[in-house]
DNA sequence: CCATATATCTGACTTAAGTCAGATAAATAG
DNA sequence: CTATTTATCTGACTTAAGTCAGATATATGG
C-alpha cells in the first residue's frame, strides 16, 4: 500500500465530507435541529420502538426520551406501549409527522438527484457503478473474523444456512450427519471462525484435526449477498495461519463439483487435487496443500 | 434517471456518512473538541491567515477569533500580524502545535490505511480507482455554467490559458489577434460562458453572431486537469441552446488539426465538415450544424 | 414470589457551537 | 486628508447536544 493510495483515500474522504455536509444543511432548512430531524426520519412510516432507535443511532436513553418527547409535543409522533413488552414504547408518526417525513425523504431524493442530473446517461451509470464498487469494497474492508464456539447461536445460524444452501445445490440434497470429519465421533473443530459485517455473521469456516501432522478445512460458507468481497479468502488465510501455528504440515479439504467458486479459490490458494482421502459421500474432489 | 439509481446514491451517502463520522470520533480521541481540532489541522505546518481560514471552513469571525485564541492559550499556535496587510493576522503552529498537527495527520492516514489494509492488492486498486471515479464524477456534476462579460477578470484568465495552450499546441504558435471572428471589428460575443468548479473557472466558450441566420462558436477551452468530465459538452449544449433561443438556424465553427478531442466532440454533437468559410490562419477544418 | 435485569423517564448538569451587535485598527478610494 | 471598507476582536447571548445519577415500571429466571 503506497502513500499515493492513502492520499487518494484521504482526498476522497475530504471531498465527500463536504458534500454530505450539504445534505445535513438541507435538513436544517425545515427549521428543526438535526437531532430531531434524524430521529423523525429514522422512526419512519412504519414506526419503531425506542430500543431499536437507540441501537441504530446510538443515543443516551435520557436524551432520546427527551427528543422523542419534543416530537410528541410538536404533534409529529405518537407514543404507545408495546403490547408484547410493557417496558418498551413504540413511536409512530402522526399524519403531520408523516408529512414531515415525506419532506425529508424528498430532500434526500433531491440531493441524490442533484448529483445525477447534470451528468449524461453514460457518466451517470459510471457514477452509480463506482459508488456501488466503493460501497462493496469498503464493506469488504470492514469484515472482521472472530473465533467462536461451534455451539454458539451465531455458529449454528451460519451452519444452518450452509446446510440449507448445500441441500439446494447438491444434486441429491445434503445431510450434514453424513459429512462429518473423521476421527473421534463428533470431534470438535480446533478453530471455528465467523466473519462479521457490521456485527452480523456473514460467513464461517472451521479447521479440524485430521491426523498428527495434518488438518482439514470444512464448513466454509459465505452469505450469498456478500460474495465477491474476498471473505472466503480471508477465512481460509486465517485458518491456514492457525494450522501453521499448531505445527500442522499439511491441510486437506474436499468439495463438491457444484461448488465451482470454492474450487477456484482453493486452486488459487495453492491447493492441489489429490486422491480420495475420506468417504464423504458428497465429495467429488479432494485437495491438499503443504504448509511452508 | 430511474428510482433505483437514486436509491443507490442514497445508500452510498448513508454508508459513507457513518464511516466518515468514525474519523471525526478518532479526532476527538485527542481530548480537543472537533472545532479546535479541525482548525489546528487547517492551519497546517505552513501557517495560514485567518481570512483564508474563514473562507475555507466558513466560520463566524467572532467565533474563529475565539477558537484561535484558545489554541494560542494552549500554546499550540502563534498569532502575528501580516507584514503586508496590518489588518490581517497570520496563525502559525508552535513546536507543540506541529506535534499535534502530526498526530491528527497520522490519524487521518491511519483511517485511510484501515480502509485499504484488509484488502488484497487487486481489490485495493479497485477501491482506489472507484473512489477516484466517484470523486471525478461528483466534481463533474457540480460544475456550473455562468454567463460573464468577456471583459471580466475570470474571462480574461480563461482566455489567457486558452491562448497559452494553443501557442504550445499549434505548430506555428498562436496569435489571438489573427483569429478574430469576422464582422464589425472586435465585435463582442453574444454570450460568453464560464464553467466553474467549486467557484473556480475551469473552462469557457463563446457564441458570436456570424450573419443574420447563423452563429459561430469560438474560444472553447477546458482546463487540462478537468478534462473528461463532460465540461466542453455542457458548454457546447448551453451555447447551442442560446443560439436556438436567438433564432439562429445554423452554427459554424473552425478548429485546428491538433485539437483532436475537440473534433471528436463536434462530430459527436452533430457538426459536419464543410468548406472553409473564413480566413482564420489557424483553422484546418470547418464545421456546421443546422439547429433543428 | 423474589431477585435481578431491562426499558424508559426525570432532574440537574456540562460543553460545544454558533450568533449578533458593536468596537477597533489598518487599508483604500476619492 | 476623509470617508468607507475590510479584518479582526470583545462582550453578551442562544441553542443543540449530550452526560449522569437515580426513579419507576415491567419482564424474566429460578
Amino acid at each position: 500500500m503506497d502513500q499515493e493510495d492513502i492520499a487518494h483515500v484521504r482526498r476522497f474522504n475530504r471531498s465527500l465530507t463536504r458534500r454530505i455536509g450539504a445534505l445535513d444543511e438541507s435538513y436544517l432548512g425545515r427549521g428543526r435541529p438535526l437531532g430531531q430531524a434524524r430521529l423523525l426520519f429514522e422512526i419512519g412510516p412504519d414506526g419503531c420502538d425506542l430500543k431499536s432507535l437507540r441501537d441504530r443511532i446510538g443515543l443516551d436513553s435520557g436524551y432520546l426520551s427527551r427528543l422523542v418527547g419534543l416530537l410528541v409535543e410538536h404533534g409529529l409522533v405518537d407514543l404507545d406501549s408495546d403490547p408484547e413488552d410493557g417496558r418498551r414504547r413504540r413511536a409512530t408518526l402522526t399524519a403531520a409527522g408523516l408529512d414531515e417525513w415525506r419532506a425529508y425523504d424528498e430532500l434526500s431524493d433531491g440531493f441524490a438527484r442533484s448529483l445525477l442530473a447534470p451528468l449524461d446517461p453514460a457518466r451517470r451509470q459510471r457514477l452509480v457503478g463506482a459508488m456501488r464498487e466503493v460501497e462493496r469494497l469498503v464493506a469488504a474492508a470492514s469484515i472482521e473474523l472472530d473465533p467462536v464456539s461451534p455451539e454458539s447461536t451465531e455458529a449454528k445460524a451460519c451452519l444452518a444456512s450452509y446446510v440449507g444452501e448445500l441441500e439446494g445445490r447438491f444434486e441429491n440434497g445434503f445431510d450434514a450427519a453424513k459429512s462429518r470429519p473423521r476421527g473421534p465421533a463428533s470431534q470438535p473443530p480446533r478453530l471455528f471462525l465467523i466473519a462479521r459485517l457490521e456485527g452480523r455473521a456473514v460467513g464461517c469456516g472451521a479447521l479440524y484435526d485430521f491426523d498428527a501432522s495434518a488438518g482439514e478445512i470444512k464448513r466454509m460458507w459465505v452469505a450469498p449477498h456478500t460474495r465477491g468481497l474476498g471473505i472466503a479468502r480471508r477465512l481460509l488465510d486465517a485458518l491456514e495461519s492457525e494450522a501453521r501455528g499448531a505445527g500442522m504440515k499439511r491441510l486437506l479439504l474436499d468439495t463438491n463439483r457444484s461448488l465451482t467458486e470454492a474450487m477456484t479459490l482453493y486452486e488459487k490458494s495453492g491447493y492441489r487435487r489429490i486422491a480420495r482421502y475420506n468417504d464423504n459421500p458428497y465429495a467429488d474432489f479432494w485437495y491438499e496443500k503443504m504448509l511452508g
